[in-house]
DNA sequence: GCACGAATAAATATCGATATTATCAAGCGG
DNA sequence: CCGCTTGATAATATCGATATTTATTCGTGC
C-alpha cells in the first residue's frame, strides 16, 4: 500500500548506521540521494546531532551530505511535514524546537491514539496478530537496555525492537492512517527521550512492564491492557519532563 | 505555533480560486512559488481536476505553472506526506489512487479521531470556545448548501464554513497535533466528497444535524454529541460509498 | 553616545542544463 | 510463434549557477 520510496521508514536505519559525512556519495544505486538525505538528516535529528532550534544552512547540509541543493531541499520538506523540522517563511530551514509543553501534548496524544489503535487491535486481532506479538515480546526482552547497569548506554538493537514491539501490539486495529500517526508519535518521542540525555536511567523493570501489557492483550482484556501501556508511557513522560527542567 | 509557510491551509484557497495556469507568474512577492504551486497543485486534487491515479509529469506541470523544476518537486514533496500525492520510487510523482476501501478506512479513522477530539474539546471547552461554536454554527447556516435544491452544485462558501464549522468543534481538544491530523482528515475527506460527484446529494436535512450537534456541545452532553457527529459522518459515508461504487 | 539607514555580506529560492534511469518497441535467437 | 535482449526515447533526479531576499556592519547625523 504505501510504497513511497522516501516516505516513513524505521527512525533506527538498519545495522550500518553511518555519521554524517562518511560514505561521501558511493555508486550503490538503488537509493535516492534524497531519501539517503532523508533518512540520514532524520536520524541526526532524532539522535540530537542536531540540536533543536539548530539553523539548516543548505551550503552547510549540502558540503556535508555530499549532495546538491534539491536532494537536501526535498528531504527538508519531507522532514517537516514529520514535525522534524520547520520552515521559516523564506529564511530557510531549522530543526524543530524542543519544549516541555510540546512533549506534554505529544504524550497526551500518543496515548490517545494508541489507546484507540490498541482497543481495536484487540477487538480484531487475529490469531496470527497474537502469534506475532508473543514473537516481538520475547525478541525484546532478549536483548539488554542499556550496555551498562549503571550509566545509560543505548543500544541500537533493543530500539529497534522497541519500536517493533509496540508498533505490533498496535498492528491490528485496522487502519494503516492511525498506525502511520502512532509511527510518527513514536518517533517524536524517541526524539525527546535521546534529548533528555539518558544518564541515569529510571531504575523501573521495563521489561516487566512489557510483560505484562503482553499478558493483559493476550488475554483480551481491553481495559487492562489499555491501563498498563497508558502507565508505562506516562510512567516514563514523568520522568522526561523532569530531565527537560519541566 | 506553526509559522511554517508551506504547511497545511485551508483547503478552500479563499476568494480568487484560479484555475492552473491562470495568474503565470505575477510578481506579487510574499509568497514563495513552492507554496503557491503547493496550494495550487492541492485544490486541483481536491476538487478532482487532477484525477486519482494520474501521473504528475514534472515537465507538464513546470509549463503548466510556470516555474522552474525544485518548486514543483518540493511541492509534491510536500502533498506526498500530506497523502494526497505518491511517491513512485524513481519514476516521479501520481495522483493519490482513491477505493472504497480507502475511503473506508479513512472515514473509520476519522470518527475514532474525531471523537476523541470532541470528548476533550467538550471537557476542557473554555465559555470563549462556546462561543465560537455558537458563531460557526450560525454563519454555516447563512448560506445554502447548493445553488440549486435539485440538482447539486457546490458553493465554495459553504465548503469554508463547513470546515470552519467542524474543526471548531473539536479546536478545544489541548492537542495542535490531534487537530492538525483531523484537520488532513477533513480534507482527504472532501476530496472523497468531491470525487463522488456530488449530482444529487442526499435529502438529508445537513443543516438540521449540525444544529443537533451543536446543542448537545453546548449542553456539554457528550455521548449525544458524540453520537449525532459520528452518525453525522457515517451517514454522508455510506451514501459517499455508494457513489464510489462499493 | 545612540539611533537610523545605506552598503555589504550571507543565505535562500529558483532556474535551466546535464546525467541517470526507466519505458517501450523492434530485432534476434530459440 | 514467443520470449529475451538491445537500443532509442522519454522522464526523472540531480547539479551548479543566478537572482532575490534577509541579516549585518559600518558610517553618519542628531
Amino acid at each position: 500500500m504505501d510504497n513511497d520510496a522516501t516516505s516513513k521508514r524505521q527512525s533506527l536505519s538498519g545495522p550500518e548506521q553511518r555519521q554524517a559525512s562518511d560514505l561521501p556519495n558511493d555508486g550503490s544505486r538503488s537509493e535516492s540521494m534524497t531519501s539517503r538525505v532523508y533518512s540520514q538528516l532524520r536520524d541526526d535529528i532524532i539522535t540530537g546531532k542536531l540540536m533543536p532550534g539548530q539553523k539548516l544552512k543548505i551550503e552547510e547540509l549540502r558540503r556535508l551530505y555530499d549532495v546538491g541543493t534539491s536532494p537536501i531541499r526535498e528531504a527538508l520538506s519531507l522532514l517537516t511535514s514529520d514535525h522534524f523540522v520547520e520552515r521559516i517563511d523564506q529564511r530557510g530551514f531549522r530543526v524543530t524546537r524542543a519544549s516541555a509543553e510540546e512533549f506534554a501534548e505529544l504524550l497526551k496524544t500518543r496515548c490517545w491514539l494508541e489507546e484507540r489503535a490498541l482497543r481495536e487491535s484487540i477487538q480484531h486481532g487475529s490469531s496470527n496478530w497474537e502469534e506475532q506479538v508473543i514473537l516481538a515480546t520475547y525478541r525484546l526482552s532478549r536483548v539488554p537496555r542499556s550496555e551498562s547497569p549503571d550509566n545509560f548506554v543505548a543500544i541500537e538493537e533493543w530500539e529497534k525492537r522497541h519500536k517493533i514491539y509496540h508498533m505490533t501490539l498496535l498492528s491490528a486495529c485496522g487502519s494503516s492512517i492511525l498506525l502511520k500517526y502512532c509511527d510518527q508519535l513514536y518517533d517524536q518521542n524517541v526524539r525527546y527521550r535521546l534529548l533528555a540525555g539518558s544518564t541515569a536511567y529510571p531504575k523501573r523493570d521495563v521489561n516487566a512492564e512489557h510483560g505484562e501489557i503482553s499478558d493483559a492483550i493476550l488475554a483480551r482484556d481491553e481495559e487492562l491492557a489499555v491501563k498498563l501501556l497508558v502507565s508505562h508511557y506516562t510512567n516514563t513522560g514523568k520522568f522526561l519532563q523532569e530531565c527537560l527542567g519541566d
